[in-house]
DNA sequence: TGGTCGCATCGATAATAATCGATACATCGA
DNA sequence: TCGATGTATCGATTATTATCGATGCGACCA
């Protein structure tokens, strides 16, 4: 572990009072995570999947080379978004339903503010 | 007006059976629109904002340019998650609220699958 | 132990985006 | 009508990011 990599940890409903530099920061990082076509699909082929994907799964049908998909795997990771689990010499992907949540949480804005 | 600007019509449910092109990157403009910290910033000061607040207003908070500010906003309304309103020389800007009400449907899982 | 396979990292390149000074446009007050 | 003010647009620069070939690493198999 590197630490405070998961953006999801620093983040801080958008309705908030005042919302310091670092957790717009945070915030931020975790929609770019979710700011790209290609990691939409990504998510949304492992939030339709009821099993972990694993990369070679995933090339074909995003149209993209190996290293690509390594890279938007590591950027969704970082974020905290997806999980990572090594079985064999495959690396299986599958969603973080908890920082899903509470994504979809810092965006709710009922209950917050008038 | 280029017409279908708004990314949040186009977008569909991130657990939706199968994304197409178009959905997923509807989907990720709009992510991408709150990828910047200073645009998450000012989503933050609209929304704990009882009304809409101008331009010049936000240049000192965010600590940028006006430009800068502008072009911020442009891609925060063409995301459909602002809406404009020009009182005088002024231009008010405030939260959209309905669609932020459907980026947060977006994300939720729960319902749509397992 | 050598070969194969799946995946991550590296390095380079191309595309995209953020930033701001200069400027244009529109509105308002005098 | 003229000057002042608030914003948007333009143009240029810089920074960030997506992409992929080449390569390295680890696991598996024979």
């Amino acid at each position: 572990m590197t630490g405070a990599t998961t953006a999801v940890a620093g983040c801080v409903p958008l309705a908030e009072p005042a919302l310091s530099n670092e957790e717009a920061e945070a915030t931020a990082r975790l929609f770019a995570a979710l700011g790209d076509p290609h990691r939409v699909k990504i998510v949304n082929l492992l939030a339709t999947s009821s099993e972990p994907v694993c990369v070679c799964n995933l090339t074909r049908p995003l149209g993209l080379a190996q290293p690509t998909v390594s890279h938007h795997m590591k950027k969704l990771v970082e974020a905290g978004l997806l999980e990572r689990e090594q079985r064999g010499k495959w690396a299986f992907y599958s969603l973080n339903h908890e920082a899903v949540s509470k994504l979809a949480g810092l965006i709710d804005l009922k209950g917050e503010n008038e």
